[in-house]
DNA sequence: GAATGTCGGTTGACAGCGTCAACCTCGTCC
DNA sequence: GGACGAGGTTGACGCTGTCAACCGACATTC
């Protein structure tokens, strides 16, 4: 395996394993069997490494979500094992999620992440355009729709992630909530 | 002024005007006007510090928002004030509102901070749970239809916070998208 | 075939950070 | 009046990201 993605594979595991802080360049490159200085010839700085390995794990979650679209289901099954698919992601690797969809480094820069992330939300953006079409989901704008979708999922899973706003009561569980929400959104079929 | 008091301003003034980053104790201690480590005397430690500057910010929170719950005001329109107030927030103090929604220490701590940020979900539950009464929102248990709406906004802001996922198209505007959802959730009225 | 340059790696240094330890200087209370 | 604790100081530690200098292997060019 070439250094470069040895690199970005120990970023991923202490990443995983630690959280963000734990992700030293130091700790990386010993990780990887180099020097802990090796990683500024193949990244510019510590934020250029963590993008990569957003990059990658963007990669692995629009491949996953292309392999659902394709499937031959429903689309509302569709709809559901997507969002079981981002809710698996944010309690199996909490601090990836967090570096894909709450990271201002993450956001604010460009390149072939932004094109991974666009191609993940385009990939949700056509199961919920199916769900529209079967008329399980209102009709509007399928962007506006799918956002909408979305920003109640990564809200839900922020908020659990956060263990904040009364954990106990009310949102037990963001499948339910979820499941709420898409009940009130379903179109009363005639 | 207090000593303690003038450090989570300064705290609260570094963390708005240069990101959580900026939050150095040094720094922090130097624009109070003290050594660098005069924090330490009123803070455990930096975590410490930063949980009261939390814990303030969601005191001033709740009470915009006990403000408006005892307007005189139609239920649906103390909802889109409230919903008004969240987005500035994030909008006008990006650096507070992660602090305060999208933090993993914040979330963990307890004490004063989670009672604050209780209080300030319960102003919103009792909004919530006033428009239902109005028949604005559709009947579900007001905790976790709160927490629903509540997610919904909190997930487009932080969208748009990371100016993630095609940031042009779509959810132009979190306003917009907002009123998508309430008019797709409001009852049809006999 | 020698010279050259680039690529990927090293070691060593630097300043800035959070944090700990030691010390000092008050005002307060027996 | 002496003990003492609260709030402040300075100084040090190890860790971090980052920069600079060096170094060998390999490819390219004359």
């Amino acid at each position: 395996m070439t250094t470069d993605k040895r690199l970005i594979e120990a970023a991923a595991e202490l990443l995983d394993a630690g959280g963000e802080d734990a992700v030293t360049l130091r700790a990386v490159g010993h990780a990887a069997g180099v020097s802990h200085n090796a990683p500024y010839k193949h990244f510019a700085n510590r934020s250029a490494l963590l993008a990569a390995v957003a990059a990658v794990s963007f990669a692995d979650l629009a491949e996953a979500m292309a392999t659902i679209r394709k499937s031959r289901r429903t689309p509302t099954k569709k709809l559901m094992a997507t969002l079981n698919l981002f809710m698996d992601y944010s309690r199996e690797h909490p601090a990836r999620y967090r570096l894909l969809f709450n990271n201002r480094e993450t956001a604010a820069a460009g390149g072939e992440l932004k094109i991974k992330a666009l191609e993940t939300f385009e990939h949700f953006r056509s199961i919920v355009q199916e769900c529209q079409q079967a008329n399980d989901l209102p009709s509007a704008p399928s962007e506006t729709l799918a956002s909408l979708i979305f920003a109640t999922v990564h809200g839900l899973l922020a908020i659990e992630g956060n263990g904040q706003l009364h954990p106990e009561k009310g949102l037990s569980s963001v499948e339910a909530s979820m499941k709420i929400l898409l009940a009130l959104l379903a179109p009363s079929k005639t």
